[in-house]
Parts: structure tokens; sequence; C-alpha cells
DNA sequence: AATGAATGAGGATTCATTCAT
DNA sequence: AATGAATGAATCCTCATTCAT
């Protein structure tokens, strides 16, 4: 499987792919129907399905290209870098990032129940999110012994608020029907908050 | 509409309730069919549309139910008390109270696609959503005043952060299929966490 | 069976026999349930089942009704009298009468689809109306010897003719959504044009 | 929408479209089940739904066929003509053979509970039935104008009385099971019958 | 690469009807 | 005389999927 290129329109593939990450955002996946995807890209039935094996598998792949997406976004970010600080402020626009330039896909995963998924996508999602999970907490021990931010954190709670407060926004200013998912003002608010809550600590 | 008692089980009408709680909040709404439902129950599909309007009726009711229950909860614990920091501690814990009495309505809660919910219902929850978060913006409001907690934090995000950092634990037990959505260890983690980024505050 | 006394609307028995002719004339007999005609009057459905034994029996007495009444009006009409003319004119009036005093049973009865009634219905109101038929034969017969109409009129086509043409009319009025049925105009029209065809013959 | 060749019984549509006009015809709108359709064709369900949006549009299309061709009949009859008596001698026998062409559905349209249809069908029926009201009546008119028929008569009723017959005529020959719903001595009474009453009348 | 036609299984919902009370 | 609760069978309709072309 390879990943389409997400702004060739022209490919049929393509339109697809698009057409059902709208659709599955705006009305679930369990409530669009291969027709509608048919109808949205103007293609016959049997199309779509010469393309994707079946609709769980379209999903797979949408959600697998959400996941790599993602995945190469953290990876650069994730790197040794000097200023920790920095780094953390990197990954919190990181988020804001995706949300404007995949604004359906973030829709998609928010709106995604995770528990009716198929039990093999299912699993690669918590697998990629454990992975990331890991990953961040590495940063942030790290930050931790070198004293940039409060060391007397809990780094898996540390991990937690970050993300959980990054997303409680995300879904407050969606069913708050914000046009922007996370505005620059967001994201500096979130850093204001996080830079009194952590980095500047008493010692 | 009066919330059936969930205790009584030999009432037909609470156990339809009770069986398509577990049902939706174990495969989501979408899945699970009326036949299911009352398959489970052990009665014939035209029993559950005497007690229920139709599918999407069932559903609000349910919602409804959680809804009420949660209030009721918060409202206790809104009201002014002497001492912030015990305050706050009783809320974190409410919501682990919460998710141990009705661990159903918990995966639920988590599991419902808010964006997929017939309009009517969302704005319900939408609703109920805001009268919560304004609520304890005031109280944070109150604490920062009386200096009980950090002043400089932005009262809408510290209202995000808790939440969100509540709501991240209790997906990532879910997901890592934790026996307990929150146990007491980690309410305990919580409160820490807490205590270093907003109580424990350099003046 | 008895006939109910279709103005004693205290009676449970008569307020049931009344709103289902109301409802059957207004959707057809397929079209309402039992549920909206027990809404109607405001009982439970065993109620109804405790007067009448099913749907089909309703409908029948319900027809049986209709039928003795036209009997009824048809017999005193149809007794030898001096005046021909005016006998038929009475004929005609009748109908009018008819419709005018039980508009619903008139609408029900031209609504009533004949072919889809069950069997033993059909045929209790295809003899009433062979009967109806042969009576209004000998009549014209009679005044055909007498030399009052034309007498080279086929009685049978006369009978066809009469009655559809009060037929047509009263369809194209409930069509065209004439609050009356059949008005005194209307009445006095067609006492008019048979005047011209068949009482002003030429010898 | 364009009416299927009614005489192509190897297309599935058309199968459909014949096997619902006789069950409807039989059994009435309400009483017939889009499954017996289905049996009747040997098809499955989902293929019905392939060709007709939904039951009622299926009734539609059944009844604009209907009026279709009763259209283009009656407009070529009711083209200008020398001889008045022929062309109504010709229109009278339309019926007949309309009757014989297509009994299922002219039973259907005389089994047809109009007052139960669907508003927009409805509508259309009046409507069709409207025009054919006026074109018969300036028809009469233009005849009694030549004096070729009684100008006494009242036209509207001249009409009402000229249809009316014929339709009891077949209303009686389709409730006493007659084999034939208009036969060809039928025709020549109905012919006589009106020959008496509007032709041959005293100057 | 794409399609028109077809399908079996299942969806929610309503029906007429009947108990026990 | 009347009812609340329950039922089995039927309703229309949509689903994801597949074949032959």
């Amino acid at each position: 499987m390879s990943f389409p290129d997400i702004n060739n329109e022209s490919d049929t593939r393509t339109r697809i792919f698009l057409a059902a990450a709208e659709l599955f955002s705006n009305y679930g996946y369990n409530r669009v129907s291969i027709r509608q995807i048919c109808e949205k890209v103007g293609v016959g039935k049997p199309t779509l399905y010469y393309y994707f094996q079946d609709k769980e598998t379209l999903l797979a792949e949408l959600l697998r290209f959400s996941f790599s997406v993602s995945r190469e976004m953290l990876r650069k970010l994730l790197e040794p870098a000097a200023n920790f600080r920095e780094q953390f402020k990197a990954l919190v626009g990181m988020r804001a990032l995706f949300a404007r330039k995949y604004p359906h896909f973030m829709r998609f995963f928010f709106g995604m129940n995770i528990f009716t998924l198929p039990e093999s996508i299912r699993e690669e999602m918590v697998e990629h999110l454990q992975w990331a999970h890991r990953e961040l907490e590495k940063l942030f021990v790290a930050a931790q012994r070198s004293g940039e931010i409060n060391p007397r954190l809990n780094p898996a709670l540390l991990n937690h608020a970050v993300l959980g407060a990054m997303n409680q926004m995300l879904i407050w200013n969606i069913l708050t029907d914000r046009k922007q998912l996370m505005s620059g003002n967001d994201g500096r608010l979130l850093m204001e908050f996080w830079d009194e809550c952590i980095f500047n600590y008493p010692h």
C-alpha cells in the first residue's frame, strides 16, 4: 500500500480517499454508505471496490494515512535538540499545524469512535498512540534531568496533561463551531499556560 | 420524561434502558440494532417501541440520564467551600467515582461520537458541557482571587487542562484495557501533579 | 347485530363506529390503523376489540349500516306512486339527501375500493346493488308501459345512465373539493337534463 | 421518465411494471407489498429499488402511464371531425378498446381509491380528468351549435351522464364478473341509448 | 478502469391482535 | 367496561458486496 498523493485530485483513487475522509468525519463511519461516497466522487460502486477491498479497508487506509503523517511530523520534532522549550513549543505547534493542514482528518480522528473500530485497526491505532506516548515521555524525562522543567512531575501524567489539554481545546473548538480548530492565539495561550506550570517552577 | 430507577431491574423499561446503555457503550449507537437490544432483554421489538418512541429517543433519554447524574454530582461539589484544594480534590474524585459507579455510561460517553449525534441531542450535550465549563471557571477564578492557586493562569485553559488530563487518563486506561477506568492511585497521581503545577506556585 | 343509534355519542361503541367511518372515508380502510381509531376515540385498543371482533368486522358493520340506511330510503321511494316523474325526482333527491345527511358514509362508499374488500363483504355489497338495480328497472319498465318516459330506451342502460350520471357528479364534486357533495342546484340541473332526455321524448 | 415498452417482457423493469399493475389492480395499492411484486417477477427487493425510487414512485409511474395512454387516445378522437355522431361513437368505442387492450389498467383505475392516493399523484390525476372534461365539453358545445345534438342540454351534465353511464356499465360488469369489461353489444346498446336521448331530439 | 444490474441479509418501524388484570 | 403490557409477523427500505461485461 502506498499513501496517495493527497493533492493529486485527478486520481480517482485519491478522490475516493478524500471524499471518504470528509464524509466519515462529518457523519461517522457507520452512517456513511458506499453509495454516498461514490455519488460524491461521481463513480460507480464497483469502481470503489476496484481500488479498495471493502469499506473496512478504506477506513484502515484512511487511518494509516493519518498515522503516517502524524508519525512523520512527530519524528522530526522528537530529534534531540538543544533548547527543550523551543522543542516543546514546536510540538504544540505541530498539532495546530496538522489541524490547519488536514482539518478533515483532525475532525475525523476526534469523531472516530475508537471503541467501535474493527479490532485490527484499533490495535494499529493503539500501537501508534503508545509509541508516541513513549517517545514523548523520554523527552520529558530528559528535560527534567537537565532541569529545564519541574522534575517533581510524574512524566506519564505530564504526557496526559499536555496532550489532554490540547485535545480538550480542539474538541471545545469543534463543539462550539469555531472556524479554526486551533488558532495562533490558542497556541500562544497554551504555551503561556505550560510556561507557568512546568517551566517556571519553584526550585 | 422521568428517569428510570436504574436499580429496579424488574421493570421492563429499565431493563431495556440498561441493556441499551451497555450495548451502545460497547459497540456504538449505529452498530447496535433494536433486535440486539430486545434479544438481550428478552422481549419483542414492539415492546421496546411501547416504551420508547424510536431508537433516537432511546439514545436521547440515555444521554439525558447521564447528564442529569453528572449535573447532580457536579452541583453538590460546586457549592462554595472553605478549602479550595479539598474541593478540587473532590471534583477530581467525582470523575473517578462516576467511572466506578456507572462504568457503562462512562464508556458510553467516551465512545459516543458527538459529531454524528442527532442535532437536537448534540445541542443538549453541548449545552450541558458549556454549563459545566462555566461553573468550573467561576470556581477557578475565585480560587485565584483568594491566592489559593496560581493567579497567572488563564482560567479557560486551566479548565481544559484539568479536564483534558483526566479524560486523557481515562481514554488511555480504556484503550490499554485497564480493569479500573480510574484507580485510587490514578487519582492520587493526578492530585500530586496539579499540586505541583497550580497550587504550589512561585509567588 | 343491531345498528347503532348514530346520534348517541355517549355510547363508546358508537363513538368508535363514527370515528372509524370518518377515518376510513378520509384515508381508506387499509391506511387506517386500529391505533388511530382508538386514539381518536380516546380509548385503549382492547376496548375496541371488546365491541368489534376485529378490524374486518368493524368495516363490515359499517358497510351493513350504510346498506341498511340506503335500502330503507329506497324502499319508501319505490312504493307504487301515481306520478312517476315526481317519484323519479324523489329518487334523485334521495341521493342528494343521503350525501348531505351522511357525508362521511358517502365519501366512504366512493372511497371504498370494492375490489379489495373481503370476499364476504363484497358479496353482500353486490347483492345490495343488484337488488337496487332490479327494483329500479321494474320502476322504469312500468313508466315506459304507461308512456311517461321514452319506451324505446333499454331499461338496464337507463339504470346505468341515471345512476352513473349522479355518481359522476358526486365524484366530480368530491374531486374538485366542492363543499356540498350535491347541492340543490345540482339536483335541479340533473332533473332538467333527464326531463329533456327521457321524459320529453318525440312520440 | 420514459414509459416502458409495455410489450418488451424481457426487460426487468417492464416485468416489474406489469406485475405491479396486475397486483395493484387485484388487491389495491396498500394491500400489495414490495415482496409480493418481487416474488411475482422473480427478483430480489433491491432490484425493484434499483429501478424505482420507492413504492410510491412505482405507483406514480403506473398512473402516469395510464394517463399518457388515455390522453393519447383521446387526443386523436378530439380532433375536429365532420360527423359528430361518428366521433361520439368512436369516443364511446375508445373506452371499450382501452378496456380490452389494457384490462389490468382498467381494473387498476377503477380499483384505485383516489382519495387515499398520495397528494401529488392525486393532483396529477385530477388535472388529467379535468383536462379531459374540458375538452369533451367543448366538443359537445360545438355539436349543439351545429344542431347535431339537443342544444337544450347542459353541457357539463351531458359530460357527466355520458361518462357516468359508461363507467357504471364497466363497474357493473366488473362486479358481476363479466369476462368482457365492455363487449361489442354493450357498446351498441350504449350508442342506441344516446341516439334516443341526445341525437334524436324534438326540435 | 469502469459499469449496470443484481443480491442476501439486515435495518427500523408498525401492524392487528391478545393476554392478565 | 376498560386497560397496560406484550407479541409475531409483516411492512418499506438500505446495506455492503459481486457478477458479467
